[in-house]
DNA sequence: CTTTCACTTTACACCGTGTCAATTGACATT
DNA sequence: AATGTCAATTGACACGGTGTAAAGTGAAAG
């Protein structure tokens, strides 16, 4: 809080008038990046894809390119998760929405009949939400050193192969 | 801490003469936990298998059967990576020895040339250790509550399929 | 009989979060 | 020109968790 009050140039006191905990400030910040980056207009070039397949692949593009955006706020969040209730549940939120992502793009494959039978459209959901989780970018990415372009590539293919029949 | 030594029944104090900081508590769980496990004997299992393939999957099974018991002092350790320069480094210690796991796995499908030409060793390598990092096995078991056998059957299914050529 | 050792109790320093009260300075209202 | 409002300031403090320090206890071992 002092460093944030220090670089906003405004007394760490002052904060509190504007957020009343550090919970709330981080919350606000994923909301100001949410508004700011218009994560919503990307995640509708996804939804307009023609086949399930495609769709998949937008949606991953869409919401991997959107990681690196929101990457610094969302590892603060991540680090209170075990400490602060109300920052666990705000991450948690902004999770679910991510789940809801893949949970149509699961759909879609399902409408055309290319999801894998290997798997219920239950698991599908939660096997590419993991895949697609903000720590295995963190891990691929800044960890193993990989390029941006590389990770999606590899997160379209690893999730076609996973999630689409007869993949290719 | 003080939770700690309430559980062994001595005080609070007391654990700091037996442990300096509580990251090396940590550490030192860690090191017994590996050693009444028998980590080493696990892992040897996997070591033995005939073909890269076999290899691969027992190696994803020792391992993912492993997360389960180390999981609570893991979750600790990595609650304190953000603050901690000592836990992150032991837990990012422990966190390279599975990588080596992963490497070797690797290397067994490419000596048999049955790893995918997608893939270098590198990236494949780090994709698996992603694939079966402790974050997402509490994803899939906990927070989606799947279940210990699915998770293996899954991970070995994904692991086959991104990192072996002409995947079945 | 004394040393040693593990442990105890008590106290305290440090840091980060969050609260509280009194004050200031700018701007708008009347 | 006097008044009220509002954002922000300063300074103090409570709380919780980690870690340090010092003096004391009790039992086993030489």
């Amino acid at each position: 809080m002092a460093d944030i009050a220090k670089e906003a140039g405004i007394s760490r006191q002052a904060v509190y008038l504007h957020f009343p905990t550090r919970a709330e400030l981080l919350v606000a910040t994923t909301r100001y990046l949410d508004e700011v980056k218009h994560v919503d207009d990307r995640l509708a070039a996804s939804r307009s894809a023609a086949t399930g397949v495609e769709r998949l692949s937008a949606f991953i593009e869409a919401w991997g390119n959107y990681i690196p955006e929101i990457y610094g706020v969302g590892k603060a969040l991540l680090a209170m998760e075990n400490t602060d209730e109300e920052a666990s549940a705000a991450w948690s939120d902004r999770m679910q929405a991510v789940r809801h992502g893949c949970e149509a793009a699961v759909k879609g494959l399902a409408r055309d009949g290319t999801l894998s039978p290997d798997r219920s459209a239950d698991e599908a959901t939660d096997l590419l939400w993991t895949l697609l989780s903000v720590r295995n970018w963190e891990q691929l990415v800044h960890d193993c050193g990989w390029s941006q372009g590389l990770y999606i590539d590899t997160m379209q293919q690893i999730a076609r192969k996973s999630l689409v029949r007869e993949a290719g």
